[in-house]
DNA sequence: CACCCTTATACTCATAACCAGCATAAGACC
DNA sequence: GGTCTTATGCTGGTTATGAGTATAAGGGTG
């Protein structure tokens, strides 16, 4: 099976491909998933580790993919099989999130691998998991996302990493070829990083990743069919543009950051990762985490419970530290109750503690 | 090429295919696209029609549909390529919407036509285009999309067809087979339309669609695989569940514009089908047909305005039958001022004028 | 022309939501 | 008891929203 060998053996038999004859006529669609979820105020996606076919010392992180095969009457259902298979980890909310089908992009590795028959398109899902227990597969890690997107965590404030690589990429808009796509890739940036750090918008994780990719500036980019792979500076001037991942997962991973970010202000879902009963601060940790920024604390607790989104258990947590803290359960009538119960965090100006 | 026949003809070599060697082996990826434009007042749907083999009286109205093709780039390029070939019309705003992979839906006819080789999986798109013109092909047409959805409409007020539905849909939740499945049922359908008629969410197209679909009361539900076609009642008591379509397009377009509804929210994308210059009233008119509701007046140009969505042409428009209107155009820099620029609109209690 | 139709646009007012902080409560630890 | 901690209650200013009134400016009609 001419594929990027994932180190979880299993030999499937892709849809399509008892006919597989000439090189690369073998055509196949892949399933991905972005798994989720938020554990001691971090937020996790869910890798494994595939060995591109070279020294196994550089194995690639990954997310959990494979390609959809004759016995799977739906995608979701392929993806469920696909997941369990790699991580052992059972998926509960599961969502299509996007299907990349770039002929030019999604390849193993451009530099040396061989370019072998992968799937003709990507099908991606974002999927949250209730809790991180520890992966079955040893293969199988449960990882901070901000590991792959540095840049995207503002709960201290602005990362220091942030300067020089705005830096380079103003320096990568000023050298386009004419006056128009200066223009708009300066547009561009001023959308997707906030003009002068004013108004950075949490959700835009894709198109920032993708300015930094095809400006050159992630590891990544050396795929990009036509670049020279000297242009490409993975770690700008010292500070890092984070790790990267197999195939184009980390642009996955990005839409799946992205949506997450945009969802969780018009639907309960957060709820999804979080244990049966939780105290107030515990959730509001958790929108942070996948926020990737502070929220005003008095404010965050009188919308979550103004909205009707909890109800009390009865029980308290002494585990706060200080006072202890009620605990609370999600309310699953606000459904019926209102159009779109979210958590419309707006950071405001500054964000106080 | 064993696939129901669009009228255009054009015979593409589909990727993966070469090989084609066994029935039902022929591997296609499907694209789709829901074009959609608003023009005097209504919204309208870009539709072909399609010979389904049979007698061509009985040809299906169809969305522009095309296997993905081994000369296309990317996804998008096919499908705007198809789009081109079958209906003339060239495609501005693009948006994905879904993939469809469900191997018991998107049939072309279970009733009598053989079931064909059928794309293993559909990419479905929206697309936004500025006029309804013509459109080229003979086969091509504008139409109504509430001719789909006659039940999605309520700038009249609540439509008068979707009592009977009702009554049908809460005897089909009241003969589920347990306890939890009639519970189960009873709550997807108080979420889908409203408690008593009180909040109706006009976004939830899809969900309503499909519990449509599922209780049998649309003419595509004769194709659910095990379904005796004599429990399908496609026209509820004398009134009307909207024209049928092929495959499944139809669900492609209720996907199409419960999405729209909602990203007229919090996106300025409604300007992708005005004229360069229009009058508030226009586009007021234009939002209310999309989201099928009436606006309060006053309310929605204030929200415009205050949101610094349209600046000044300078001209006026005499056409209005009464004092003549200032004639605004889209201010593409609010884009880069505000996070979600949209026209976040909430009917309210009462829709008044 | 006065009058009446139409639609456009300006302004008001009460209410609800939101932002940001202050004050107090209730535990642990020394 | 004093001093941490975090939880929770409350307030005062600001902004958004819902619904309405009033006025402007065209056309048509007697």
């Amino acid at each position: 099976m001419p594929r990027p060998r994932a180190a979880v053996s299993s030999l499937p038999r892709t849809l399509g491909e008892p006919a597989a004859a000439g090189p690369g006529a073998a055509l196949s669609i892949g399933l991905c998933a972005a798994i989720v979820a938020a554990s001691v105020q971090e937020p996790r996606v869910l890798t494994i580790r595939l060995a591109p076919g070279r020294s196994a010392a550089e194995a690639a992180e990954a997310l959990p993919s494979g390609p959809l095969e004759a016995e799977h009457r739906t995608l979701e259902i392929g993806l469920r099989a696909w997941v369990e298979r790699q991580t052992s980890q059972t998926l509960g909310y599961v969502e299509q999130l996007y299907t990349f089908g770039d002929r030019d992009r999604a390849m193993g590795d451009g530099a040396g691998g061989a370019n072998l028959a992968l799937p003709a398109l990507v099908v991606a899902y974002l999927a949250l998991a209730r809790e991180a227990r520890p992966a079955g597969s040893a293969d199988a890690e449960w990882r901070s996302w901000y590991r792959y997107f540095p840049w995207e965590d503002w709960r201290q404030g602005k990362p220091a990493l942030l300067e020089p690589i705005e830096a380079r990429l103003a320096g990568w808009a000023a050298e386009a070829a004419g006056e128009p796509e200066r223009h708009l890739r300066a547009e561009r940036l001023g959308l997707a990083f906030g003009r002068h750090g004013a108004s950075w918008n949490e959700e835009l994780v894709l198109e920032r990743y993708e300015l930094l990719y095809e400006a050159g500036l992630v590891a990544e980019s050396a795929r990009i069919p036509g670049r020279p792979a000297a242009t490409v500076d993975g770690g700008v001037r010292g500070s890092s543009t984070g790790v990267t991942m197999a195939s184009d997962h980390r642009r996955i991973l990005a839409t799946a950051i992205g949506r997450l970010r945009g969802k969780i202000k018009y639907r309960p879902v957060v709820f999804e990762l979080m244990m049966p009963a939780f105290t107030l601060l515990q959730l509001q940790r958790t929108v942070e985490a996948l926020a990737g920024v502070r929220l005003h604390k008095q404010n965050f607790r009188r919308l979550v419970e103004q909205q009707g989104l909890v109800e009390e258990t009865g029980q308290v947590s002494a585990q706060t530290g200080g006072r202890p803290a009620r605990l609370v359960r999600f309310r699953r009538e606000v459904l019926l109750e209102r159009p779109a119960p979210g958590l419309r965090l707006r950071p405001g100006r500054r964000a106080a503690g």
